[in-house]
DNA sequence: TAATTAAGTTAGATTCATCTAACATTAAAA
DNA sequence: TTTTAATGTTAGATGAATCTAACTTAATTA
């Protein structure tokens, strides 16, 4: 492929490019880490390890991450930004296939992941006006504004409660169509309020209360199940709780 | 490039295999010519030539286009239905750009060549109910429907009133920007009223006023100003006149 | 009909993004 | 500390999409 995209100019990056880069902003910000090694970020992108070093020479060349032979890999300053850019997209567009398309929230996902390429900052700052400037996306995560103002939420989990308390539903770890479908079966939507009733001492299993509604669930499936206590659940108002949108 | 979206199926075509189809669907149907020329497809494709014969050959083999070495080109059945396909999605974009996010026309159709290639058939299924079903996108092209019919417009052009004449735009036949920023700049706008004054008969310059204002133009810009006399003017009636759109 | 021009093709090279297989380095365990 | 396991790199190959330069075929003109 010499350039797919005729209008691919110096210092635009290809899809590839957006995607390794969105990858090690995920991989280090949100997890609070500091760097991340090859394989980790190879898995992570569903390629081999050894693609993942000749991609790191060629961002490394154009100053996006640093990096050294053996080492560890992060963001540069300016990758962080670009990367920080995809993120903004990704998740407006998100917002956009939810509220106004009528979207399921597990389905967005995947149609997100092309949309976020498509260049133009016009189309975005556009879209970004459409949709009310919203600060949160369907999954509950912050939305990185235009100047590139990104905070990871500081995130509790489900698995983080006693028997007895209460919790909303604020966002997802895991955007997994598989992940969020067993979500839905649940009955658990942004907003929703969970009671903790007991936790097995046996094998750790959490009985949990959903509009009147009760269930199991493993550790594992509360370790991605982000939450609130009522009292400052301000910032979700304006996202609008209802995922089938406005159609 | 491998398969640079890994959800490449058998069936798919690259971006640019779509960009070769939608090319010949232009180049035929909308000139009323049964089968083009390498160097025309490669001239308006932007590309050489060589680079022409070799892709013919990958849609060959992919039945795409019926050809044979040293002969013209034209879409096979299956190459046509994709082809319509990927017009209608540049169009039904269009349509969102234009009423949704309140691009201006001209401005529309170079984010419509990358919007068109996002894969999903359920996202435009939805964009085209969100929209309302439109059959005009905002240069006044039909929107082939999901089924795939498709029909070109029989064209009637500026440049065929004779003086005295009037008649409402409905559609161009330049998408270019610099093309359509004249057409904004003389004041036209897509359901205006032209009046055809008179024809120069020493250069053949048409004056014609639109609003009470009068302009001269060229005959090679009135080819491209389609028209349509008041009477008959009953498709136009559900896309919207106001191209500023209603956000 | 022969010569010239236009149109189209082939061969070989380049870049991006990927792979596999073999090798090198670092970290962990015995 | 030496061995082993985990992690990471290099080299060479492939496919997609492009190019240039050289060649071939078809069409036009003299």
């Amino acid at each position: 492929m010499k350039p797919t995209l005729q209008y691919l100019h110096r210092t635009m990056l290809t899809f590839t490019e957006e995607n390794y880069i969105k990858a090690l902003l995920k991989l280090t910000e949100e997890v609070g880490v500091e760097a991340v090694g090859t394989n980790e970020l190879a898995a992570h992108l569903g390629v081999k390890p050894a693609t993942v070093t000749d991609m790191l020479k060629r961002l490394k060349e154009k100053q996006l991450v640093s990096y050294e032979k053996y080492g560890k890999v992060s963001l540069s300053v300016s990758g962080r930004s670009l990367a920080i850019d995809v993120l903004r997209k990704h998740r407006l567009w998100e917002t956009f296939l939810c509220r106004c398309l009528g979207f399921p929230w597990h389905q967005v996902h995947e149609i997100a992941e092309q949309l976020e390429h498509i260049q133009s900052n016009e189309l975005i700052d556009r879209l970004d006006a459409f949709l009310g400037f919203p600060q949160i996306d369907p999954h509950g995560d912050l939305i990185p504004s235009k100047d590139g103002v990104f905070q990871v939420k500081p995130k509790r989990t489900l698995s983080m409660l006693a028997a007895t308390q209460s919790a909303v539903l604020i966002g997802v770890g895991d955007n997994s169509a598989a992940f969020l479908q067993y979500v839905d079966a649940v009955g658990l939507q942004l907003g929703s309020e969970i009671s903790v009733k007991r936790i097995q001492p046996y094998d750790a299993l959490i009985e949990i209360e959903i509009n009147g509604k009760t269930s199991q669930v493993s550790q594992k499936f509360a370790d991605q199940i982000f939450v609130d206590t009522p009292p400052q659940r301000d910032e979700i108002s304006d996202v609008g709780l209802d995922v089938e949108g406005d159609l």
